[in-house]
DNA sequence: ATATTTTTCGGAACCGGTTCCAATTATATT
DNA sequence: AATATAATTGGAACCGGTTCCGAAAAATAT
């Protein structure tokens, strides 16, 4: 590997007066044309890690993911991106497919790698996160999960669960399931359920039935079978778009139609939800933009100024065919 | 912050020996609970780039991909990420947002961060492209694109499309659209198209013809529906599961039926394409396996070992209803 | 022609680690 | 007890850059 000590001597020159060549310095025109050539000549690349060691290098973010095949995450990372290079900071993507544990091992790399802050789009938060949020000297924010003490930015679930949840309910329907997902993950598992439970128990007469999934449509879609041949709901609450993309897919399998045999509403306004027929009613969450504040929130943090807490994204119910016909029960 | 050095004198010792206690090296048992308590009590956590400097490390490969909200993009990572992790690599990915010149910079990032290799999902190569291959000693592979000289995994575009074309030709259709994109993009804008163009003509009586849209569901259902007004084929090939979405949106939009008005076919077996009513018949890429292969070639690239210089990922049609009703023309 | 300012350049120290080598200490062997 | 061997430790050099400082050279002023 050709270094800058290489160059110098190519050129004859000090190897501080490369360095200074490289960053603008004053540098005489002679010799300067003789670093250029000698750098064209060998291709000479700069070792970041020997510039970063000096001096140092506050200007990249590093973000955490569980997962890269995720609209959420997706988009999130699309908006935190395009955030952070408007104020000349870059961002460094480590994923960590669904394990607890190297997601807590990515923490602790990028702390290694001395970035400025970390944005961590979790789902589970378990004690070794907690440690390392403990040890880390770095600023972090949760973005997706609450934990107490820690900067988070969340998407109001408990709230918009309780708002999809009540249009549900003045469409008339009262059996009304919900397919939810694990506790253990706290905005999505437990927020909208609690939501969801809320709004129903306002209504004498309605009927909640909670049941649980996982995140694959194809899993959904197995459960939402099985519940179909037991029970009859005539409404169902998904705690994703992609559940309840697997709901409608045993609808359809089991002989029935959406809406007219039963409602679906899901969570996420994935691009899908759209362009399906009929379209799917679902809460969205901007995850676009909530990667941008939560870029800027880090600017923010990186700088030393206030910042809440606790913030909250922006969600819209977004009303399509799939909750539609107000059917006599 | 604290370095090996402050750990050293805390604990009254060389930093060498710190060093040693943190790689595992031969340390006394009461220096060893001296050293441990000292960096507990400072939560020190070691400066990578320091590390690196020194050590090198030959265990990270770059990649950069176009976009991140991009099905095939996200599960090559996955694919890439998951061989990397059992030969202990690490992966850092880079995004270009669909801007050559970032791709292009990433290209250099990368190099100076001195990674082992790159993995690069392409688009379109234009000249900053090839003089970043002249001139950065890194091995490179590119996936999905194919440049002379370059280390090139693609997948099969142009015969995926013959065999799908034929496909629909064997149904029975004569008068086919093809739904493309862009010609600076080889693989997706040519490569299909090629395949298409070489399936129809074998047919006399085969009429076909191609239009040209982006890669977003909406820009293709707009143009697909421009088209619909003027013209009426009677089946659809579609560059990308995505514009077959849009097709498919167009049609309902303007009162046709799929599969009973026309046929549409597209590419990537989308998770939707499955799962959807009626199903979409597609050319499924295996992306996560493109991925692994990906990772495992540049093993290889890296240990030196020969590698081909252009591979095919594998390729397979999914037949769905999109395209099941022979019908009478 | 000399004095002064400005520009250009080399030397050395430094960033925070790792590693080699020699010195010291502890343990085993005879 | 003396010696051989092994384990532990500190010092110094090094990785590849940046930066500070002072000297030399060049440009400008007097």
């Amino acid at each position: 590997m050709v270094t800058i000590s290489d160059i110098a001597r190519l050129s004859g020159v000090a190897k501080s007066t490369v360095s200074r060549y490289l960053n603008g310095g004053s540098v005489g025109s002679d010799t300067r044309i003789k670093i250029e050539k000698i750098i064209r000549e060998t291709s000479y690349i700069p070792n970041s890690f020997a510039q970063s060691l000096k001096t140092k290098r506050p200007n990249i973010i590093g973000t955490v993911v569980p997962r890269l095949d995720s609209y959420a995450s997706s988009r999130t990372l699309m908006g935190i991106d395009e955030q952070l290079r408007t104020q000349d900071y870059e961002m460094l993507i480590l994923n960590s497919n669904r394990d607890p544990r190297r997601e807590v091992e990515n923490l602790y790399s990028l702390a290694r790698q001395k970035v400025a802050g970390i944005i961590l789009l979790a789902t589970e938060i378990g004690p070794e996160h907690t440690a390392a949020f403990r040890e880390l000297q770095v600023p972090i924010l949760l973005v997706g999960q609450q934990y107490s003490g820690i900067y988070s930015l969340i998407h109001d679930d408990e709230r918009s669960a309780y708002d999809l949840c009540r249009l549900v309910l003045n469409k008339g329907h009262r059996r009304i399931a919900f397919l939810g997902v694990s506790e253990r993950d706290q905005a999505v598992g437990v927020g909208r359920k609690i939501g969801f439970i809320k709004a129903v128990s306002e209504y004498k007469d309605a009927n909640a039935i909670c049941y649980e999934t996982g995140f694959g449509i194809e899993e959904a879609q197995i459960k939402a079978e099985e519940i179909i041949r037991q029970n009859r709901p005539t409404a169902w609450v998904c705690a994703t778009d992609n559940i309840a993309l697997g709901v409608m897919k045993a609808a359809h399998n089991l002989g029935f139609r959406v809406p007219d045999d039963f409602s679906v509403a899901g969570f996420g306004d994935y691009e899908i939800a759209g362009i399906m027929h009929p379209g799917l009613t679902t809460v969205k969450f901007f995850y676009q933009e909530t990667g941008r504040m939560a870029a800027s929130c880090m600017m923010k943090l990186v700088n030393g100024q206030p910042v809440e807490r606790v913030m909250h994204s922006q969600y819209k119910i977004i009303e399509r065919e799939s909750l539609d016909i107000p059917f006599v029960l």
